[in-house]
DNA sequence: GTAAAGCTTGACGCCACGTCAATGTCAAGC
DNA sequence: GCTTGACATTGACGTGGCGTCAAGCTTTAC
């Protein structure tokens, strides 16, 4: 299964002419070339272009990502050190926010404004040579770190869990039992130790994920609906929601 | 009191030689030039600089920024809008977040990957157009007209208020009462009265700001000690905090 | 069979600055 | 008073990541 230039860039939410531009630059060439000279990607493909718009977003230079991207090994391990960044990002639109918030209470209330505080979340880019020595030379310190230490048999192992989880998860909705339950709770339970191991979730080095995070990821489910497909459609959604809240009001 | 151009770009987070781009176009003239030519700037200088970055971070050209501050009025009321769009750009986040969460379990679980999902959150540019016209004609529809059906009586009325809320929280830390108790739930109260009364702020337009919302905002302002000198400082962020999330637990 | 839509390879354009270069100015220390 | 180093000025050129034509070939839809 392979798609056309502009379909990929439809899903992606970018344009042909970037995508052209990427092949030129032998960022991303495309799986095939078909005797007409269209371009055709598959698969791997834009797993490489979602982890190259994620990068851009991180405000990395085309070169550098390629650099980043080649280096590499392991997708899966290189998009948790992507998560880090987005969280980050949130909590400095949090930041943000919170700072535009205080300055429309400080205008309104005639009172002055605090330099240091007007400011606060807005750096975007001070971070940037910070950013391109993490990607670069550090080689992803500390995700690298966590998944090179494990065996062959011990990444097996955990890909296998998180398989068999989602697995479970599935069977599980569709017998029909209580969410609410002894089962279901320990599908949560094992829900819970897999964030638990992702590093730069928050909580993924101590006691595991805060309640707020762990019922907002089980509300984000639910509310998207495509992307709920991975547990079987919406009722499955639903299902592993009640499962993960019902887990969190008792245990966290 | 007046600063540097150095000065206010590390506020700001930029750099002079951006500032001197905005004076060269016209769109941030410093408030007054020094006999040696060295540019100063002043209060409301930095208010504008503040909101041309948020617009810039909206993705628009400074030109167009230009257009809409000119075409301004009321700058908190502006703000007002801006922070809806921040808001959007949290969704947007936590859904890409979601998306590489997603991503990882499924290459984990050696299955196959759904396009649809994968890149979902991505789309930055997407609203583009949709941004130009509404900070264009459009005139912040919903904001605006929020603001303009208020009365001259009413607008004054509304700051004051807020202002008197401000003080009212400073006074109440200081003399050290108990921010469970009956008068510091009082001002939780009108806190939570006033979030309401920002568009834009989920649950604006109901029954109010949702109990994690507003939790969360009380983090914040301990969280971020800069922050919370607009309530006295750590002490008083700490008291508002605890009033705050004491009301939320009682009554959302 | 024809039109509309999509693909190709160039090539030029462009915005928001970065980055020199050459020079003037201010504050501190000797 | 003189030097030094940080900071300011204007001017000019450079550039990254595409947008945007142009001219022509292919595929799809009717």
């Amino acid at each position: 299964m392979d798609w056309s230039i502009q379909e990929i860039a439809k899903l992606a939410g970018t344009t042909s002419r970037t995508l052209r531009h990427y092949d030129d630059i032998g960022l991303l060439t495309p799986a095939r070339i078909g005797s007409n000279g269209y371009r055709y990607y598959d698969e791997p493909a834009l797993v490489r272009l979602q982890r190259i718009m994620l990068l851009r977003e991180l405000g990395l230079g085309l070169p550098a990502i390629g650099d980043v991207l080649d280096r590499e090994e392991s997708a899966p391990h290189a998009l948790r050190s992507h998560l880090e960044w987005l969280r980050q990002e949130q909590q400095r639109l949090a930041r943000q926010i919170a700072s535009v918030v205080n300055t429309i209470g400080a205008l309104e209330g005639g009172e002055r404004l605090m330099a240091e505080n007007m400011f606060d979340g807005f750096d975007h880019t001070q971070y940037k040579e910070e950013v391109e020595q993490r990607w670069g030379k550090d080689a992803y310190a500390k995700s690298d770190a966590w998944w090179r230490s494990m065996s062959a048999e011990e990444k097996t192992d955990w890909q296998q869990r998180v398989s068999q989880l989602n697995r479970d998860w599935i069977a599980a909705s569709e017998r029909g039992i209580d969410p609410t339950g002894d089962e279901a709770q320990a599908l949560a339970q094992r829900h819970f130790e897999w964030l638990r191991g992702i590093p730069g979730t928050p909580g993924s080095d101590g006691q595991g994920p805060t309640k707020e995070y762990f019922v907002g990821l089980a509300e984000m489910y639910v509310a998207d609906e495509r992307f709920g497909a991975n547990y079987g459609g919406q009722a499955g959604a639903g299902f592993v929601r009640d499962a993960m809240t019902a887990y969190a009001d008792r245990n966290l």
